[in-house]
RNA sequence: GUCCCUAUCGUCUAGCCUGGCCCAGGACACCGCCCUUUCACGGCGGCGACGGGGGUUCGAAUCCCCCUGGGGACGCCA
């Protein structure tokens, strides 16, 4: 074991978006790379947002993504004494004071700063008072000023430097005793030994202040990463009017996990000229100095190609598997029906996602089809008894319905009709899948069996006008 | 407004550090052709970018500066 420590740390007030997903697949896929340890730490000090429905989300969601973590989860809300004796060490250490301001103060003198064109900042007027008021207060760190600027080097941006008159003394301790995120991150990523920090880029801002607090804590800065954004086709930061921007929305529409993990990957880092990577590909190749420093614009279409390959190449047990739960949704008793594992065979070359498969499906399942309106007066015609007929008595006498076999009975067919293929087939095709669309002829009829099979083209007879 | 980040096809990107191999390569999408029993898959081809301006250099997508565009931050949210 490596000792590398990372750490991926969602707050719980909504599910797992796509941008969180890849912070914290970045960090597992360095953490398992360099056999180090990933610790998940669910940052909920902001008691009135977070939820419990939020925390089971995102752990359902890495899950799904195959994103384990080594150690937590860690819930901050369980270590509010751990940051109440940080906080009060530093103000025993005069580096942070008391502030009595009241927020609407504070809000007052912002707009006020805005309107003049500077910098909103706090202007420090408790921090040299000596009397106590008998008034609520919040802790703020007293900003150092022994050095004009804090400089970082970011593994992913290069060196990063802010001067500290542009920084404030922020505040670390709340009216009612809670602390705040850019306190608790670093007491915690410091507890937690966390060496490498890996998160979205609008962090960098909040980057230089944590490394002051690090320092007065006498904690060793860590090393800072931040990935770019991601947005959405406008250009804007990703939001639901992009469309959905939860994990867990795109396996229930049917997308499989590791599409989400090479499109995810692939936004914003890259590998030569390579598109498809297996997990364990990443493990291998990923690396912080390949991934861009520039938002990225979330593609679905890419995404949805993925799927496809994916479903293409997958495994037939598993999308079997899989694809059971979509039929279901659908109110489809799969025991009613062929093998799974042979319908998708049938449908996995033509369906980007499981519920286009699912969609696809359908006919296979149940006694009879339901015709498509357009498809039944252009196919299933009176003038077409004799081929049905004819088709009838060939697959009657068909022993076994493997291609082999079909295709000698529709070489009698296509002999005692005239007929050319593409003119049989068709209006079968809408006699055995209600459409005009589906798997190959010779596919169907082996899925569907014989017995389904003469069934259907016996009630298409019936049906001629 | 201030600060920080950033800039190659519509999108994701390769190339940039170590200038010439780049009149810029791949992928998605789009268009066309082929394959074909339908729908797809697949194959082949096409469209399509170095944001602008200054430098440096024999030579710049690659180095430097300015401008512009885009994103982010500026909270008793994280």
């Amino acid at each position: 074991m490596s000792d590398l420590r990372v750490r991926f740390a969602p707050s719980p007030t909504g599910y797992l978006h796509i941008g969180g997903a890849r912070t914290a697949l970045f960090n597992y896929l360095l953490a398992r790379q360099q056999d180090g340890t990933f610790v998940l730490r669910i940052e909920d000090t902001d008691v009135e947002r977070s939820t419990q429905e939020s925390v089971d989300a995102i752990l359902q969601a890495m899950d799904w993504l195959g994103l384990a973590c080594d150690e937590g989860p860690f819930y901050q809300s369980d270590r509010f004494d751990v940051y109440r004796r940080k906080i009060q060490q530093l103000i025993d250490e005069g580096k942070a004071y008391r502030c009595y301001c009241t927020p609407e103060e504070l809000e007052a003198k912002r707009e006020a700063a805005m309107k003049e064109g500077r910098k909103p900042k706090y202007d420090g007027t408790c921090r040299n008072r000596s009397d106590q008021p008998d008034a609520p207060s919040v802790v703020r760190f007293k900003l150092p000023h022994d050095r004009e600027e804090t400089t970082f080097v970011d593994r992913i941006k290069g060196p990063i430097t802010f001067r500290h008159d542009e920084l404030d003394d922020l505040i670390i301790q709340r009216t009612d005793g809670t602390p705040t995120y850019n306190f608790v991150v670093v007491v915690d990523d410091a507890e937690m030994n966390i060496n490498l920090v890996i998160r979205g880029d609008d962090h960098v801002n909040n980057t230089p202040r944590q490394i002051l607090l690090y320092e007065a804590l006498g904690y060793p800065v860590p090393e800072f990463a931040h990935v770019p954004m991601i947005l959405g086709s406008d250009k804007k930061r990703l939001s639901k009017r992009h469309g959905a921007t939860s994990v867990m929305a795109y396996q229930e529409m049917g997308y499989l996990p590791e599409s989400m993990v090479n499109y995810l990957v692939r936004l914003g880092w890259s590998y030569g000229d390579e598109e498809i990577f297996s997990m364990a590909d990443l493990i291998e190749k990923f690396s912080l100095e390949n991934v861009g420093r520039a938002a990225g614009v979330f593609n679905p279409e890419k995404l949805l190609w993925l799927n496809s390959h994916y479903i293409k190449t997958g495994d037939l047990d598993r999308l079997a598997g899989l694809l059971q739960p979509f039929l279901e949704k659908k109110g489809i008793d799969v025991a009613n029906g062929p093998d799974l594992k042979a319908v998708v065979k049938t449908l996995q070359e033509r369906s980007a996602t499981l519920v286009e498969m699912a969609d696809g499906a359908v006919f296979y399942f149940g006694e009879t089809v339901d015709y498509d309106e357009k498809a039944k007066t252009k196919f299933l015609k009176n003038d077409q008894r004799e081929l049905f007929e004819i088709l009838l008595a060939q697959l009657e006498a068909c022993e076994s319905f493997d291609e082999a076999s079909l295709e000698t009975a529709f070489a009698g067919v296509m002999e005692s009709t005239g007929l050319k293929f593409g003119k049989i087939a068709q209006p079968l095709r809408v006699a055995l899948t209600g459409g005009t669309a589906s798997p190959s002829i010779y596919q169907v009829l082996e899925v569907l069996g014989k017995e389904t099979s003469l069934g259907r083209i016996k009630r298409a007879l019936e049906v001629l006008a």
